[in-house]
DNA sequence: CTGTTAGCGCGTTCAT
DNA sequence: ATGAACGCGCTAACAG
């Protein structure tokens, strides 16, 4: 005696006595028999176990599974605590939920040959951020196979979805240097080419602008600065490579254990998780913000603006970043390069 | 001329002049070929952008597709901006990354038909938190076939993971009450029966037990009010329905702004949300923590721990539970009941 | 409106 | 070590 298998659409035809693709029609096309036949056919199927067409054989015949792969550039393990991350994939899982597809999460860290294998399933992609090395794009689908979306990143030939990095950090800078600082400094997320969580020498090499979008905001930063009459040149950096508190802290501490007349009085930084573990770091220190130390940050996350003092910072919508790549992704809007504007937030940090 | 399709194995095999099951073994089983074919297989493959068996027709014939579906209770909009429900999907993809499988979210709230679709793709499920109606559990594929593991409600036959939660809100409770309170209050999440934004009326219906899991916590905070010789039923009770500041503020607001002489001094919340709401909103006021308003949280999320006043909570570990989950799910563990413990977090909320 | 048939791309016997 | 043949479960043509 056969092993129970799972019951089968062939199964359950024979024992209606009607033909396969009448149940396929059942499920699938509801115009193209009766509806007394089709209730028939639906009840029995019920009754029998029969839980509707299996996803693994429709997809083979049918080439499609209704399945979108977001591929992340870092490790899902750290995209899904990351605030901005989750708002993407948040936008993404809404649109893609409302018109009844899935969501596959891939990370650009895994073994290339699992991201290769699971992808071929995905009717589509939607990448974010610049993955570590950039074979990974060689190993998804064959462009113009099936849709791929970029997101914070320019991928040659694809349909990108950008915000207005560069002029945000422009007009966040200005706002700040209104006050004039007497010792600015930035705090960069993953700017250099090599990983670095500490000061950034002058002769130490940067990310080139099309693999980092930072190096958007940091150009965003200079212009303000030399605009007010201070040279780019001269103003301190220190990068961070991973948007989490862990490893922004020790990299704030040796900034704010500075000595008084070394330490910067005014912190700009690319994100506003670095931005709330100076918050966080300065006030343990007695440092008052902003009389002390003003800040500001980026991103507009919830949990910068729902505390005291309320964070300086740029909003982007990330939500809405990841809407209209899930849009694109499924045919919803055009696949054509997007730009979002983004918002200046001015909160307590940097009054 | 045919539109040109995606290389296929056959394609391949018949291109080098060898069988299918040659190219088939060069990829999956190594030892059934000469390494120089394997070899050679490989690079031609790579030539002739063959990437790999599909995934769609490997998953049909094997019946396997490594991939791992987590059904969620809430949204996914919702689940992936909870700190929470965050931690746990980090867990579960730390563990299915490293074993080489993924990550498809689905959530309890989709068209039914769509879980149902894509759900029978999966090689096992992990269902976090109860279905808002029962019926789900009913479409997923039948008991035994494929593995289910229940986290944080119980499913009848299926393995689950649960945190100790009623004797971590005994402990939080009696550490609360050891400074006696005059006027104390609940704030609870998701407890009644039918949604409720509100202070909850004595003769609200409940959610049971084994619907929810703050049934538990509410009777952790009960046994120690009765200890302290504080009748339970006289301490007031308000619900909240979604674990987010949006949904929290307009509740916490309410209590926050009665009259001094009814407004609570001790605040027993079910979340850190709830809590870090209540803290953000008595700063507003200029109401003193401690001094005017003691407040406990739980779940021990990283925004409540960084901030000052550091909340007083209970730390459950959701990564590991989600660890935990995903083995039990890959078979990599016993597929038994697990109850995790938590450690009472003492911060300046509630000193 | 219903049934017959031919694969979707692959993995796995069982031969050789 | 290698190849031929079968079928995983389903859907899209087409035929009736």
């Amino acid at each position: 005696m056969p092993t129970s298998r799972r019951t089968t659409l062939k199964d359950l035809a024979r024992e209606l006595g009607v033909s396969t693709a009448t149940v396929s029609n059942a499920f699938n096309r509801p115009d193209q028999l009766s509806p007394k036949l089709r209730e028939h056919i639906l009840s029995e199927a019920r009754r029998l176990g029969y839980r509707g067409p299996d996803a693994k054989a429709r997809s083979l015949r049918t080439g499609r599974s209704r399945i979108i792969a977001v591929v992340l550039a870092e490790s899902l393990t750290y995209s899904l605590n990351d605030a901005v991350a989750s708002e993407l994939l948040s936008g993404v899982a809404e649109v893609l939920d409302a018109h009844g597809h899935t969501l596959l999460l891939l990370s650009g860290r895994q073994h290339e040959a699992q991201v290769n294998g699971s992808s071929s399933i995905a009717d589509g992609f939607i990448v974010y951020g610049l993955m570590p090395s950039l074979m990974l794009l060689e190993e998804l689908p064959l462009p113009g196979q099936r849709p791929l979306v970029a997101v914070d990143f320019d991928l040659e030939g694809q349909p990108t979805v950008h915000v207005d990095d560069e002029p945000a950090c422009y007009a966040i800078a200005r706002h700040a240097l209104k006050t004039p600082p007497r010792r600015p400094a930035v705090i960069n997320l993953r700017l250099t080419k090599h990983p670095c969580n500490a000061r950034i020498a002058s002769d130490q090499e940067l990310l080139p602008a099309d693999r980092t979008i930072t190096r958007a905001r940091l150009a965003g930063f200079h212009q303000a600065f030399a605009e007010h009459a201070i040279d780019p040149a001269s103003v301190p950096m220190w990068n961070i490579e991973e948007n989490t508190h862990e490893v922004c802290a020790p990299v704030v501490a040796e900034i704010l254990d500075l000595p008084d007349e070394e330490r910067p009085d005014l912190l700009l930084c690319m994100s506003d998780r670095i931005a709330l573990t100076v918050v966080t770091l300065a006030e343990q220190r007695g440092l008052r913000i902003p009389e002390d130390l003003r800040v500001t940050g980026f991103d507009g996350i919830a949990e910068g603006q729902y505390r005291a003092p309320r964070l300086t910072t740029v909003r982007q919508d990330s939500v809405e970043k990841g809407r209209i790549a899930a849009r694109m992704v499924l045919g919803l809007e055009p696949a054509e390069p997007r730009l979002l504007r983004t918002e200046l937030l001015i909160g307590d940090s940097c009054p």
